[in-house]
DNA sequence: TTGTAAGCGTTATCAT
DNA sequence: ATGATAACGCTTACAA
């Protein structure tokens, strides 16, 4: 069926270390040159492929990374995968990645563990937001070195996060200088918290500046941009008076939003300005581009992985929590002058 | 460090074999329910969980489902893999992703072998296309089945696709009904071929209406929106007579065309209508929503993960080569009536 | 009802 | 320079 070392090994009546000795070519491998042309002549011709998983199986080193995540299709995490990918293979490892709905983490969580994994790449922002992932890492048996990624609350030993709060302090600013006072904070309900920091930093900001703080919970639809869209539409039909600029937790967020907004013909960012979060591609080719926050993605899975391989190597070195600055990106949907 | 069932069983006093039965719960499993209840107990005291790369190399069935895909974080191939995952889990087997950029597809593609694979699902559309498809197959050794996906013309035995006939007939006939005559098509150079049916319908239409054919070459940039949007402008700029209709293969090129038109100040769809491909669901949220073509992911994940799995139970059924109708989804940005 | 032993495909440590 | 053997953690006949 599969081409084994045994079987070449037979083939050639030699035996299997011998065999695996040169393909594995360590440069000390003491075999004569015949043996070893002959050997590769013939594990070309029959087609032979090491077994990644008897290779894993084997010990101490099975070049399994793991990268836990949020399932759904959202645009974030798969550019994040992506950069993530990249930097793994090129150090001759490989990436595995699981994902878990909402409703099942710990399941999901288990399952990973199931496998070799030498270290493991865990998105926690979601899943702490209840308190899960304290129970995640305190499992029984054992659990290999963990890295989390882009939540700055994480109550992992090792975190890279995102630090909002220039960036965020700068879009409030820009908003304001832009004539803008009912500045809106759009999330997902279980956003609206003291940890959540881009929360925190506008409830803050509002308060000094004695703004009355608005609040748009997106919920319901399909999708998030369909859930915005119609808390958007919502909102537009029954609140008096409406905010004058709204900050999206994320850019699919801004999307639904602007999209109502559009429908009512409402002007973006005529009467209402909109920022996003994330800068995600395609937000810079609306008709309005989108302002939004941009996170150092790329940055932060290098710093991330190589955080998770000084733990592989050396687990006992201090923690290492590190905030990576996000930026404001200002485009067309927050501008005050840019004609509408 | 890790625990193991030997671990389980000396702690007992039991043998292994006893705790992998326990374990395994195989309803037939003749163990005494007091034994059973130890096993299950210090199993979960112990923290113990399956090694799921041993049950993997163990033997015939390693539960693992490799899915052969272009890397890039392109919006559709995430929307699949979701779709796959949930059928694939849903049947207790575990998918595995696996990326390959187009220069080294061939790696890519032996690197997945060397998993202990009992399937592949391949979105071989982009690997035909320079005929090393083919070559891909015809390596030497075990070679598991395989189910390609997304590529009518695929030259593998088994394969769902998409049938645009219908569709992009459709399309085509609404572009004219609305008064366009001008009708271009865009899309990555690679794509202008007969063997690309979208475009050979296209050629074989504008050919019987006597319309002039206008090829858009998609290239340059570093995402594909952003190739396409330069691309349009220099388009813009050089072009003596611009097309009225523009169909883009995809929609991240329909959005990178939108947005050129709209920074030239042209009226989508006023003086030039555009649609797209794929039906991404961001397109629907654009000031123009843009007129699409609607492919049954869903449907055709499900019925390759069907095939795959018949293939695997029994190899020697006759080929299936399925083809699924895509659908013409049309919104503002190819309506002549919409006021710009 | 439970234990023994072989085997999956590797790699690595010993002999020879 | 090469071969025999053990080990990784598991499943599964077969033996007791």
């Amino acid at each position: 069926m599969r081409v084994t070392i045994k079987e070449i090994a037979k083939e050639l009546g030699l035996s299997h270390s011998t065999v695996s000795r040169v393909l594995n070519d360590r440069q000390n491998a003491l075999v004569s040159d015949t043996t070893r042309d002959r050997i590769v002549a013939t594990a070309h011709n029959m087609g032979y492929r090491p077994n990644r998983i008897a290779q894993a199986l084997k010990g101490d080193h099975s070049g399994l990374i793991g990268v836990f995540m949020p399932e759904g299709h959202e645009y974030f995490f798969n550019e994040v995968l992506f950069h993530l990918r990249r930097l793994i293979e090129r150090d001759e490892h490989e990436l595995i990645p699981f994902t878990c709905s909402d409703l099942q983490v710990e399941s999901s969580w288990l399952k990973l563990l199931r496998w070799d994994l030498e270290g493991i790449l865990v998105f926690d922002y979601l899943l702490f937001v209840d308190g899960l992932g304290q129970a995640l890492m305190h499992h029984r048996g054992f659990v290999p070195p963990v890295v989390g990624l882009f939540n700055s609350t994480s109550q992992l030993d090792d975190f890279v996060a995102i630090d909002f709060n220039t960036a965020m302090k700068s879009l409030l600013n820009h908003f304001v200088d832009g004539g803008y006072h009912r500045i809106a904070y759009a999330a997902a309900p279980g956003s609206f918290q003291p940890v959540e920091q881009r929360f925190a930093i506008y409830s803050e900001f509002v308060q000094r500046l004695a703004m009355r703080p608005i609040h748009i919970h997106i919920k319901g639809g399909t999708t998030l941009c369909e859930s915005a869209r119609l808390s958007a539409l919502s909102l537009l039909s029954n609140m008096p008076e409406l905010p004058d600029a709204i900050f999206c937790q994320n850019d699919e967020i801004a999307l639904g939003v602007y999209r109502a907004l559009r429908e009512r013909n409402v002007a973006v960012p005529g009467e209402v300005a909109i920022a996003g979060c994330d800068n995600i591609p395609f937000m810079a080719y609306l008709d309005q581009p989108l302002t939004t926050l941009t996170l150092p993605v790329q940055e932060a899975c290098k710093i991330a992985w190589e955080t998770l391989q000084h733990r592989i190597s050396s687990p006992d070195q201090p923690h290492v929590k590190r905030l990576l600055e996000a930026s404001l990106t200002i485009r067309a949907s927050s501008r005050r002058t840019v004609s509408d």
